[in-house]
DNA sequence: TTATTAGGCAACTAAATGGTTGCATATCGC
DNA sequence: GCGATATGCAACCATTTAGTTGCCTAATAA
């Protein structure tokens, strides 16, 4: 079963850029860290021990929640957000499917790169 | 050995956010996906098949190349672009650890999410 | 019920980004 | 040498982005 080209076999660049631009700012992968470590957590704690706005904080995770990154539900008069497995998932596969496709490459190519 | 918060070990937000900002272009994961298929290439080939400009790509390709996500070098009045191996490695090590990192989060606080 | 706390919406700003066009320079093949 | 090819540089433009401030609404707690 032989792959051909860049068709890496399921999320193509069009529907993967996206998510890697939400990523792809510090103070958002900062929230995605800290969502990661602590759990669904509100805007107000994400922006305590922040420099920035609440609102800014906003902003960035509803750039996040438009690629499915994070999700977000109501609780009494505040709102809980969390991280979305699926998506950060999705990304983390395909570099992996890249680096795997580019190693393979790599071999076919030997005589042309030194590296 | 119990790893404390945030500490991902080895690249800060700050360091790794320009490498996903790279990569959340279309135009630029297509052009890893063309350069990891077909190995080394010189800009008017990447251009060719695109639709657009030389100097576009051109612009592109610099991004990359500002996060060491490519490197090239001169070859007679053309110059060649291949993929850096070990910034797509850091890359894809990265959002590893997060998901890692994001499951042991789960485990301890499985009584929060009902996912 | 009233002050406080959590959040939403809208307008505005400065800077970055993605793209273009035009022109200049270097190298290759004949 | 000369035309064609490959790239580089700079100016310019429109849009997006990251952030702010101001004001409004909803839930809590005293």
């Amino acid at each position: 079963m032989l792959r051909r080209h860049s068709s890496v076999g399921f999320a193509p660049p069009e529907e993967s850029a996206p998510v890697f631009a939400a990523l792809g700012d510090e103070t958002r992968l900062r929230l995605v860290l800290r969502l990661c470590d602590d759990g669904p957590m509100s805007i107000t704690r994400l922006t305590a021990g922040s420099h920035l706005t609440r609102q800014a904080i906003t902003k960035h995770l509803r750039v996040m929640q438009d690629v499915g990154l994070v999700r977000s539900s109501r609780r009494g008069r505040e709102r809980l957000w969390q991280l979305e497995r699926k998506r950060l998932r999705d990304a983390r596969h395909y570099l992996d499917l890249i680096s795997r496709q580019w190693d393979d490459a790599l071999g076919r190519l030997r005589k042309f790169v030194e590296n």
